[in-house]
DNA sequence: TTTTCATTCCTTAATTAATTAGTTTTCAAA
DNA sequence: TTTGAAAACTAATTAATTAAGGAATGAAAA
């Protein structure tokens, strides 16, 4: 729609420097419109997660990022436990209010927190049998509502989604990776 | 693992009481460990979008809400303009936040709020020229890390992937609501 | 009509949530 | 040892929400 210059990585293709992404595979007839539109659903998808693990913590008395923190120390904790700052690398957290919460968490006596006996500058969490029974209380509404949340997905497409989610999670790191080289360059060669 | 009650919607299988999602579709071998891998995949996926969002807006000397809600707006601005309320909601932010940023939004020269004619308690949020140039200032970073971070999705997937997240989009939205019905419920038989 | 009531949209004020900045302790390397 | 870095925590600040309000609309009753 608007000039015409070359891009040097699409010789062939005359595109708009405008453009949210350039990868010939996200765009439709040279435009960038359905690509954002699959984001701005993505985004919109996220919200609404938010809002519902917002409500399951209420259903059981928490906020719901503590929600959110409790159910992140179960899936992560493996044998010992699992230290803030992972929890707080998972959800993009600052390790401070991983702290608050989860002391918060331990003193309602549903997280143990006990240091790491190898390295004490760590703490190992990981989720009690309080912890377990109060999300387990939870599971009959937490059946229903998930139940509706990923109707879209069937059978025939679980796999290829759960694989999707987990690549798209991976590209995703390296690309918060790559977005803090870049825009701190750009802070420099101001 | 724990014991085995019959539930009334899979007479023929018997479920843990306490999975978290119910749907056949979405179990294997009676597990829900996958579908959990897939939800905390998506949560680290959303948590990404959001650290990376941050980046877009401070290369653009914006907040990542202030480039969220800008983008927003253009997404849905249309002919008109769109209301506070419908930028609230499609992002689950609270109007008064909305309020606030926009007004900051405004006094910046990105974003343009008149009233509506036909009605005058409401506003018309539109990108203005300068916001839209600010955008495109963004593009050439944005198009590399927008390219790496839906590496996964390939020419042959990009269709399934648009459709996939416009079907969850809606099928959260109706979620959303159901658990606000659930859970209110749950507090008053309290 | 017109008047009243209930509702909606946006905004301002007060409160809570979450971050950045700054300390302490520990570990690992020189 | 000592230096540097890293994990978690505390304090101070900023971000975002809930609570409260004013103004406009629409519908129902007088």
């Amino acid at each position: 729609m608007k000039n015409s210059p070359v891009d040097l990585h699409n010789l062939e293709l005359d595109l708009d420097p405008g453009l949210t992404v350039s990868r010939e595979d996200l765009l439709v007839d040279g435009s960038d419109a359905e690509f954002r539109a699959m984001v701005h659903d993505l985004l919109a998808f996220a919200a609404r997660l938010e809002q519902i693990r917002a409500r399951f913590g209420r259903f059981i008395g928490l906020s719901g990022v503590q929600y959110t923190i409790l159910i992140t120390i179960r899936q992560l904790q493996g044998e010992n436990g699992v230290g803030a700052k992972a929890i707080a690398e998972h959800l993009a957290f600052s390790p401070p209010f991983v702290t608050t919460e989860t002391t918060r968490l331990v003193r309602l006596g549903l997280v143990a927190k006990r240091p790491n006996p190898e390295d004490l500058r760590r703490v190992y969490l990981t989720v009690t049998d309080k912890g377990i029974a109060l999300l387990t209380e939870l599971a009959p509404v937490q059946q229903e509502i998930n139940d509706l949340l990923f109707e879209p997905v069937t059978g025939d497409t679980f796999e290829m989604v759960r694989r999707m989610a987990r690549d798209l999670r991976a590209s995703s790191e390296r690309a918060a990776l790559l977005s803090e080289y870049l825009t701190d360059a750009g802070k420099e060669e101001r």
